[in-house]
Formats: C-alpha cells, structure tokens, sequence
RNA sequence: GGGCUCAUAGCUCAGUUGGUUAGAGCACGCGCUUGAUAAGCGCGGGGUCGAUGGUUCAAGUCCAUCUGGGCCCA
C-alpha cells in the first residue's frame, strides 16, 4: 500500500552518481576531453573573440611536480577556465625550463657514481635526456590535474630554435653596448682549475689560521680624523685566510657601531694603539696576552680605552698595508659584526663576495694575483719572493693539519713587518670542493656582465614597472627594491648545460663579441641546435657569417667556454614564444601568475630583456601567490614529523583532482596556503556539498524540458523568483571575485549559497510540491524551471574550479548520460536576466525567514520534548497585534507559510489589545503543537496533516493529493 | 641581520571610512528524518580578534614595540 503510493509521487530521478570516484573516473573524462579535442575546440569557439593571453613560467624539469608547482599550474588552469567561458581567446603554451646547474650535477654525480668519463657533448645529450624524460613525466601529472593546455605547441629552452632566441635577445643586449667584461669573486678549484656553484660547494671542518694582524695609521691621517697622534696607532684586523692579505684593498668597519682607540700597558706591545670594536676589545685583549683573562689581572691593568667613537667616522682614513707600499682605506659596511674579529674587517675584493660588492661600491680594483692553477702570480704588486706559492693545501698537508705554501710565506712576511699581532689555529667550518674535497678558494675571474644602468636601462625598467598592475599591490615594491638594488647582471657560468655564449679569444686572450656575430650564430643554432658551438669549429661556426672589421680571422680564434647565465633562458620565454605567436598568442601578456619568489627571479629577468630588447614590460597584469605550509604555518619541506608526501600524484591519487582543485581555490593564495589532512578532509566535505546540490536538482529536473515545461519569470511563484533572485546575487559576487582571481570568495560564496539559500532553505522547502505535486503542475514547473536555471548558474560557476564534476553534471544534464560531444567547458559564462532581480520579493522572503529560523527553534523544543518528529507533524500559531509590520507580512502570505515553515498548518490570531504594550517590532508570539491536536489526519501520500482526508481509490487521501492523482 | 608580508572560533574565510552583545560555512555535540539516504533537516556549545603599550568618548579596525610564520636577500 505505502510503496503504491510512493509509485505515484514525482520522486528524483538521475544516473549522476552521488558517490564521486574521483580518482577512478577523472582519468576516463580526462581521456574523452582529449577525443573531443577539448583544447582546440575551445580555441575555434573564440577564434575571433579578443585574446587573453597568460604567459606560462616553465618549471624546471628535474623532478616530479610538487604540490607547490600544482597550486601554480591550478591557478593559472582556473584563471584560464574563467576567462574562456567570460568569452576571450585564451591561448595556452606551457613552457619548461630545461637547463641548468641541478641537472647537470644530477647527470655528473650519476656518470661518477659510475665512474664514466664522458665528453662535453655526451654530457649534454645526457642531460638532454633527463630534462626530455622529466618533461613526459610532468606533462602527465599536469594533465592528471585537468590543466588544459596547448601542449603540442609546448616551449622548452633546450628547443634549437628557443635556444637561438635567446642568443638573438642577447645580441641586442651587445648590440646597446651593454656587455662588458670584468672580474668577480667565484668559488674556485685549483685541482679542476675551474668555478664551481653554490651546489658544488661541501662544507667541512677545516683547521685554518687564525691571526690578528695590524695595519699602521699613518700619523697624519689619524690627525685629520681627530685621533690621537702622540703614540703609534694601528688599526686590527682578523682573517683566516692569510694568503689574501697580499690582495688587501681597504677595511671595512660598521658606521653606526662603537669603536675604541685601545693603548697596550704590558707586554711586547705596550704604548701601543689599536683600533678596534668597542665589542671586541676584551677577546682581543685575550688574544694579545694569553694570560689575561685566566690571571687576576683586569683588563684596565694591561689595556686602556683613550676615545670611543662610531665607525662612520673612519670612512675613508688611510691606513697602510703592512708590507706593501700601498694604502688600505677605510670603507663602511654593514654586514661587519663583532661576533668574530675585531669589527675591522679585511677586505679583498678579489677575494670574497662581500668584498667584491664593497669593493664596487667604493671603486676599488676587484684585484687577485692569484692564477687559475691556484699560485700567486707574479705581477709586480705582490713582494717577488712570493710569486708561484700555491694556495692549495694538498692532501698531505691536509692530513697533517699543514697550511698551505701561500700562507706560510705571507705568515713570514706580516711577522717580519712586526704587523702579526697574534696567531692561532681555528677549526670551522669551510667550502670544500665536491669532487676533489680540497678547500675552495674564492678567486676573481673574468666574468661577462650586462651594465644595467648604461643607456638609462635601469630606468626604463623602473619606469616600465609602474605602468604594470601588481596583484596584491605590494608586489610592486618588491620587484621595485629588487630592480634599485641589484648590481649588474653576471651572465656568465663556467658550465656546460645551457646556451653557449658566443664569445671568442685570440691568441692574446682577447674576447671578440659582436651583435651581428652572435645573431649569425643564432641562425645556425636555430638549425642545428647549441651543440653545434661545441663541436664546430671557429671557421666551421663563422662560415658565412659576415664578420665586422678588426676581427682576427676565424682560424685564429678560439671559442669561448661559458654558457648564459639560465636567467638569461627564462628572460627570453617571452622572446622566444610570445613574439612568435606561438599557439595563438600575442606580446606582451596579459598575465604572469606565478611563486612571490619570482619578484626577484622570473619577473625580473623577464622585465630586463623585454624593456632592453623590446621597450616594454612583457606583461599587463602580474599576479602571486605565497607557498604551501603545513597545518602548524612552517614551510612543508621542514615538517619535521614523518617524510609527508609532497608531490602533486601523491594528493591526486588520495583526493583526486576536483578536490585538490577546490581546495586550491578555497585558499587566499596571496598569503601562505596551508595544507593538512584536516583541511583537505573539510574541502572533501564542501566537494561533497557541491555535488549533491547538483544531483539533488538534476535529478529534480529528470521530467523537465525546458523547451516544453519553462514558466516565464513573470508568471513563477514567490519563492523561486526569490531563488533567482538570490541566484542573481550570487553570480555577480562571484563575477567580480573571478574578475578580482580572488577565488576564496567564489569558494565561500558558493558554499554558502548551496549550504544556507538552496540546502537548508529552498530545496528543503521545494521537496513537497515537487514530489507530490502532479508532473506538470504549475508550481511544480515553476520550480523546476527556477531549478534549471540556478544549475545552470551554478555549474558554471564551478567549472572552472571543479572541472571535472562541473563537466560529468552538464552532461547528465544535457544528455542525460555521463559523456555527451559537447562540455560546460564549451558553454557562455551565465547570465542573469534582469527580470530575475526582485529587490521586494528578496526583502520579503529575508524577513519571513527570520521568522522561521523562531519557529525552528520552537519546533526544536517540541522534539526534544518527543512530541513532534518531522517538522510536518506540527500545527503553528502566532498571535500578534494585527498592524505589526511582522504579522502583516505573515498574513500577506499567509497560504503560503505552510509550505514555507514545512509545517502542517499556520494560523494567525490577531489580538486586539496588545498585551505587551509597546511591542511594535516584537515579533508576534509562536506556539507551535502537534497537529493532531486540531483533530487533523496525516495524509499518507504527502505526510501533511489535514483537517479531513477523503476516501479514492489510492484510500483516504488529502484532498490535494486527490488532484494529483486525478482520482 | 635587512626588505616585503601574514596572524579574527578546531578549519577555511567575512568584518565597509574606528561606533551597540565580532559574523558565515564547515567541523564538533545533541536530536530528527529515512521520499537527496555512504544523503537531508533542526538546535546548541565554541573567539579577552598573536602579545604588550599608546591615541581616542569609543580600537579586530589607527600608531609603536614585541612574538611567531612565510618569501627574498645577507
């Protein structure tokens, strides 16, 4: 009998399965996008429409895709998704970033491990070949995240013809005389006579000397800088490094800390002056005199303190190398501290990064006599005898805790100048190289640069960086703080894995470089790949290519050895893709999206070579995001419990792409993004939200046509013009969260709309008249038709987000099966028709529903109390002063409440004598019953109680369910 | 150490130009329903808005300092 009468109810009715299986089924939508050419049909949709162009930064192709690099790809994929559906063209060419230093040493370690030998070009073709088969592998789990993309046009900067636009960007760097020739500090290997990279770098113990050393002030000097002259003075300096003391440049003090002028009382040093920290001077007192401080003696029994002044006011005292005839100025630094030494510090620009930069700032020659096999050379400044000592320590002097030739010599040298105030031995920490393990030294070598300022260049760019829209704002003074400070660009690597830089040498060791040179190379390049500059010859490499006058002739050359600096690679993707309409695209871009990191990375050199070699930013809009971080805020590579698992397949075969997807959206990605199980657990819970909002009105819609079965806005009941009302809100809010790439919003908005205004509140309320009404009963349609209209809003809203479930969902829709030949992603961003808004209806609805979150709350009580089950047992009844604004609304609607409270009866009892006074807002009294109380009978088809059912051939039935079975 | 940046319930987010008892969804707890059912509904508990100090009649909101994260430098 009761499942008779279920039969006769409307009840939903759909195949979209409630259960996801995301994993399981997102790789079969995956490959039917793929049969259905989903990329280019959606390119030949907006074939003429205007273009939104985003500029993909390759990744760097030497590992799975981590999470972090997902996010980024998501974003960019979401952005993308949006802005097609809003009706632009939007061209995708994904790039990868394929050489560089990682891989290189990655390639190098195993071919050790191995113990081959191979050649440059061998090397290179391996590394060739690690970067092409990370390139599969991550082209793969990009798809596997819905990332559409135009990848048989992918870039890779390994690709020939890439490679020789690089060398055409760099020729027009050449061509602007912006690429000189000057020395920097590298860390050096004498055995392998070669540079290495930070990479390259072992850091061990190391026993090296330690030494105090002074250097004389003259007295003149010390009188133009208001220091006493009536005894010797000197300033101290500490090193390790005694072999750099013949490179000694300056000294280098902090300006804003406290310096003393310290007289010696005792010992073989006494009456005289040195001048040191004011941090520092009691260590240093230990140092001179080893009995101090272990005897009782204080330290104003051997040393007293004459003046105390701040180091800003040394700069530029002269002060004297202590054996070579030369001064050694003062100079102001800020990264000098009194931890170690003696707050002077020795400075060789030659001989040290920090130096170096120092050295630039005051002018200094970035001096080294040191040569490439490690010796000093002889080059007249240095004292003869020192000429062809190595600075190598050799591996017997290691073992035997022996310092090197170098050293020794210059130890003599400063003990005989009487400028070696101390000298002990110290253990630290100190880089060794990787593959000899013998202590590096850090070496001035000629390096190529790119003079950042020359032509105004540096201006241009901060001048092209204010016309740019940086999301958040303050992007914009990152890139800026990084663009004032950054000195000019080395472009030079002692490699082998990149882009040659075309430069040659005479039999002088003259460099030869020229524009049209490197652009001739260029176009042999883009044929046969940058192998060529390793295997040609000069002549077989400056056949036909027109050489400028001056140029020694091909046979007398020889080819450079460096490769282009891999910022040299991303700077030009730009360039390389964008310039050539690669897929569609146009220079410059709309949009960069990528890591905060990249203000000082890909931004960077992207705006360099774009304002340099083409007047202009590469791109309009530059969005970031932060990094991923676990649920404790600390970064995901420290978390320090159990190894977590960090690449985006790991997430992808727990979660599946949709939720990961929706996860990376619900995030404020412009601060740090958190990821936990427990994060991911609640976006599974909204995912789940999401999916059965829509399968609750897809399979509500299972007997609607609209064609057929639509009810124009104007003649729909109340409550559905309010769900289109409320749906019309949602979809502006979302439009301009999208528009804002401000995707947390979309997130919270929706789940707010689908939780409170559908869930809770309209589909809940929806239910009885859509089930029990008849099929094509007004009302019935009438919803159905709001219902249509909302899942179309909706899913289209989460398309770009959701991709997969939004697409499964349309097709169930338009199709009734689970893949159809067309796609949400193929359809127009929703419109609301402005007959949906009803500003009034809204208002009205938004009050009623105050009163029924108080009658809930009533209700609550009767079924705590046991009386009541669903709410539909119970019977309503306010009582209220009949010219309350309330209980006028309430009797405005008064049919309607019923359904609304999804109660079985509403009366409203006006009292005439308002017993509570003043109460003009208060809202009229709630009693609520069970509604057998009234005497009413529970239809069994419906469930309402009703004051009489009437006996049909179904048995006794209210009497709108007589109608709706017409009986 | 420096530059930029973040800090609101267990989680993710709102909090307009400083103005009543700081909001939402989820999660959690207690029930209901069994005609969205590995679903749905109702009610409820939960925050001294990172800390301290200051400006103000009034501060989550403005200022200073600090603590703890993040990115980039050193």
């Amino acid at each position: 009998m009761a499942q008779e009468l279920k039969d006769t109810l409307q009840l939903p009715k759909t195949d979209f399965p409630m259960r996801a299986s995301l994993v399981q089924r997102e790789p079969v939508r995956l490959a039917h996008w793929e049969k259905l050419g989903l990329y280019d049909a959606i390119q030949k949709k907006r074939g003429a429409a205007p273009a939104f162009v985003l500029h993909d930064g390759p990744p760097f192709t030497n590992g799975d895709v981590h999470i972090g690099t997902a996010l980024n790809k998501t974003l960019k994929d979401i952005v993308l998704r949006y802005k097609s559906l809003r009706g632009f063209r939007t061209p995708y060419v994904p790039g990868w970033d394929c050489h560089g230093l990682p891989i290189e040493q990655k390639v190098t370690r195993e071919l050790q491990s191995k113990k081959l030998q191979v050649t440059t070009t061998e090397l290179r073709q391996r590394c060739d070949d690690f970067s092409e088969t990370w390139i599969a592998k991550q082209k793969s789990q990009f798809q596997r995240l819905g990332v559409l993309a135009d990848w048989p046009h992918e870039y890779k900067t390994k690709a020939p013809a890439f490679e020789a636009d690089i060398l055409r960007t760099f020729a027009a760097f050449i061509e602007q005389g912006l690429v000189y020739r000057a020395k920097k500090p590298v860390y050096w290997s004498i055995p392998f006579e070669t540079a290495l990279a930070e990479a390259e770098i072992e850091y061990k113990d190391h026993v090296s000397p330690s030494i105090w050393v002074k250097f004389p002030v003259p007295a003149e000097e010390a009188r133009k800088f208001g220091l006493p002259t009536d005894k010797p003075l000197f300033i101290v300096i500490w090193t390790t490094t005694p072999w750099t003391i013949p490179a000694n440049l300056a000294i280098a003090v902090k300006p804003e800390l406290d310096y003393v002028v310290l007289e010696s009382l005792a010992g073989k040093f006494q009456g005289e002056r040195y001048i040191v920290a004011e941090g520092c001077y009691l260590k240093f007192l230990t140092e001179l005199d080893t009995s101090f401080p272990a005897s009782s003696a204080s330290p104003s029994d051997i040393a007293k303190i004459i003046k105390v002044f701040k180091g800003a006011t040394l700069e530029k005292l002269q002060a004297r190398h202590p054996f070579i005839d030369r001064v050694s100025p003062v100079v102001l630094a800020d990264y000098v501290t009194t931890d170690s030494g003696t707050g002077c510090v020795h400075t060789a620009p030659g001989h040290g990064l920090e130096d170096y930069l120092t050295g630039l700032k005051y002018g200094l020659e970035i001096y080294c006599p040191v040569g490439d096999d490690g010796r000093f050379i002889d080059d007249g400044r240095i004292p003869a005898d020192l000429a062809g000592l190595t600075t190598l320590e050799s591996v017997d002097d290691l073992a035997k805790k022996r310092t090197s030739p170098a050293n020794i010599a210059v130890l003599r040298k400063l003990d005989a100048a009487g400028a070696l105030l101390a000298k002990h031995s110290l253990t630290h920490s100190y880089p060794h190289c990787w593959r000899s393990k013998t202590p590096i030294v850090f070496r001035a070598v000629d390096q190529w640069f790119v003079s950042l300022d020359k032509g105004g260049a540096r201006q241009a760019v901060l001048e092209a960086i204010r016309k740019v829209q940086w999301v958040p704002a303050w992007g914009e003074a990152r890139i800026r703080s990084a663009v004032e400070s950054r000195p000019d660009w080395c472009i030079s690597r002692q490699r082998v894995w990149g882009v040659p830089l075309p430069a040659f040498f005479d039999t002088q060791k003259k460099a030869w470089l020229d524009a049209g040179v490197v652009r001739g190379i260029a176009d042999k390049v883009e044929e046969h790949g940058t192998n060529l500059w390793f295997n040609a010859s000069p002549e077989q490499l400056l056949a036909g290519v027109k050489l400028p006058a001056g140029w020694p002739a091909p046979g007398e050359l020889t080819r450079g050895r460096d490769t282009l600096d891999v910022w040299f690679d991303s700077g030009s993707t730009h360039a390389a893709t964008l310039r050539r309409g690669l897929g569609g695209t146009d220079w410059p871009a709309d949009l960069y999206l990528e890591g905060s990191d990249q203000h000082r990375g890909w931004f960077q050199s992207s705006l360099w070579t774009a304002v340099i070699a083409h007047g202009g930013a590469p791109y309009r809009i530059v969005l970031t995001h932060g990094f991923i971080v676990d649920e404790e805020r600390k970064k995901i590579s420290k978390s320090n419990t159990y190894e977590k698992p960090q690449t985006s397949d790991a997430y992808i075969a727990e979660y599946g792409a949709d939720v990961m997807r929706l996860w990376i959206a619900s995030q404020n990605f412009r601060d740090d993004i958190p990821i936990s199980k427990e994060i991911l657990s609640h976006v599974g819970e909204t995912y789940r939200l999401f999916r059965n909002t829509l399968r609750f009105q897809l399979s509500n819609l299972f007997d609607f046509n609209p064609a057929r079965d639509a009810v124009p806005v104007g003649q729909m009941d109340t409550l559905d013009r309010w769900a289109l009302h409320q749906t019309a809100g949602l979809l502006q809010q979302c439009t301009a969260a999208y528009d804002a790439y401000e995707f947390h919003k979309v997130y919270q908005l929706c789940n707010q709309f689908c939780a409170v205004t559908l869930s809770a509140t309209y589909h809940d309320i929806l239910k009885d008249r859509l089930y029990t009404l008849g099929a094509a009963h007004p009302l019935r349609r009438s919803s159905q038709t709001a219902l249509h209209h909302i899942f179309q809003t909706l899913v289209r809203i989460l398309a770009p987000i959701i991709t997969f479930t939004a697409d499964e969902a349309w097709s169930f829709a338009t199709a009734g099966a689970e893949y159809t030949r067309d796609s949400v992603h193929l359809q127009d961003w929703p419109a609301a028709p402005a007959e949906w808004a009803d500003t009034g209806i809204d208002t009205e609805v938004t009050q009623l529903s105050a009163v029924r979150a108080a009658v809930n709350e009533k209700l609550e009580g009767l079924r705590q109390a046991g009386t009541i089950g669903k709410s539909l047992d119970a019977a309503v009844k306010f009582t209220g002063a009949p010219d309350d604004s309330t209980f006028r609304l309430l009797e405005k609607h008064r049919d309607f409440l019923p359904e609304f409270f999804i109660v079985s009866s509403v009366s409203l009892a006006p009292v005439t004598e308002a017993s509570t006074g003043s109460g003009q807002t208060a809202m009229p009294a709630i009693n609520v019953h069970h509604a057998r109380e009234l005497g009413f009978a529970r239809c069994p088809r419906c469930w309402r109680w009703v004051p009489a059912l009437q006996q049909t051939e179904h048995g006794d039935l209210c009497p709108r369910c007589t109608d709706a079975l017409g009986a």
